[in-house]
DNA sequence: AACACATTGTAAAAAATTAAACAAGTTGGA
DNA sequence: TCCAACTTGTTTAATTTTTTACAATGTGTT
């Protein structure tokens, strides 16, 4: 049973997709048992860190045992919210979410893709991506009220970000997967954003790059 | 003149982007003149942080005045290496591969993509994407001792990617926007590499979705 | 059953990051 | 010219994150 889940960090949450990652490749080997030493190899953290990490949600180790695989993979897939089935639809259909939308296993992680919106969408009557078909952006609110989805991704350009966020919290959506450079929480404290800012990942990069031997 | 390039933490560096992307937005503006003050109001993080990160690199502003919008941006431009126009060659040009290719400006941002590559490259032969057909990945060595690329972008999947960052490295090329989950640093340490982790960041949305009104 | 060994959970220390505070210098108006 | 209002660069303090250390406990072998 899961401790108290307020005062998680941020830090800790970014670890856990990793930690979930990791103990899937452990299961596909049919390992059943793995200390904190053994998984600090695998995953270049420190044991130290996993086990304080784990520990924030419960004492799912066992002294002089170490953890087991299936278990902890169970429980942290259930932290995730692995397996929700969260009711998404996708916004933008150029080439990114194009990719997204076909690349990503969405189910294997706790969404579901229901929907997909374009305002070109009358240029893509043949497309179908895992067998969704584009909607255009105009039946967004007809189609949100009759489906009700929870969670949208926003592979749109930047300036049509604005409206298009507006348009959803009105409709009751506010929980987001923002490609876009589009501030969401500065206009909407309450909304719930997860941001990919790949030009900056980009640029992190170049930086890296620019100033070799330096810093890690 | 910059200040020394070393300590800074990686914090900082990420950071970095995100003035920049910013400074350019108060340019489009016309706005030749900000303080730590009002950039903190646009940007989310406090003034003292800003005037701290700015102030790792040299002292770019001015007391009673704050900061030039041109030269600080071309300041931290100059800091990110962009304009350095690295050779870049993407390899996997599948949904996300393809995406990446035609959605990143790779120009604006110190890189210029030269090649593309893919396993099924014979089935695109009438693919363009920015001019540049795709080559097949047995060509590799044969490009690159002729281009000299610098930086790959892999979208490749995680079990093919070992092998080909294994060629990469053995052809001098050991800077990577790696989509991939396979840990390039572990097996080669000296590597740069920037990781775009998306199924990560889809399952830490899924964490805040299910965990909401917890933390931030 | 007993014991050497392994491993966790957690407390305490160290390191890193962020925020607050302020002296020193600049601006712009009277 | 002088002065009040600003704003930086930097020092100091607070907070957060990571690492170290270890007592408590379970394992597995003899």
């Amino acid at each position: 049973m899961p401790k108290e889940k307020k005062d998680i960090s941020m830090s800790v949450i970014k670890r856990l997709p990793r930690y979930y990652r990791f103990l899937g490749e452990l299961k596909k080997k049919d390992i059943s048992r793995i200390s904190s030493r053994e998984l600090s190899q695998m995953m270049g953290f420190t044991a130290s860190q996993i086990r304080q990490d784990l520990n924030c949600f419960g004492g799912f180790g066992q002294q002089g045992y170490g953890y087991n695989v299936d278990q902890l993979r169970a429980e942290i897939g259930s932290i995730l919210g692995v397996g929700s089935g969260f009711k998404t639809i996708l916004i933008g259909c150029g080439n990114l979410g194009k990719a997204i939308a076909s690349h990503m296993a969405f189910e294997d992680r706790g969404f579901e893709l229901v929907g997909i919106f374009d305002n070109k969408a009358d240029t893509m009557q043949n497309v179908r991506i895992k067998g969704i078909s584009i909607s255009p952006i105009e039946d967004l609110e007809i189609y949100c009220k009759e489906v009700e989805p929870i969670v949208a991704v926003l592979c749109i350009p930047t300036d049509a970000t604005p409206d298009v966020v507006k348009r959803l919290i009105d409709l009751g959506i506010t929980n987001f997967w923002n490609f876009s450079h589009y501030d969401i929480n500065s206009v909407y404290p309450q909304a719930i954003v997860e941001n990919v800012h790949l030009n900056d990942s980009l640029m992190t990069l170049s930086y890296q790059i620019t100033n070799n031997g330096g810093n890690k």
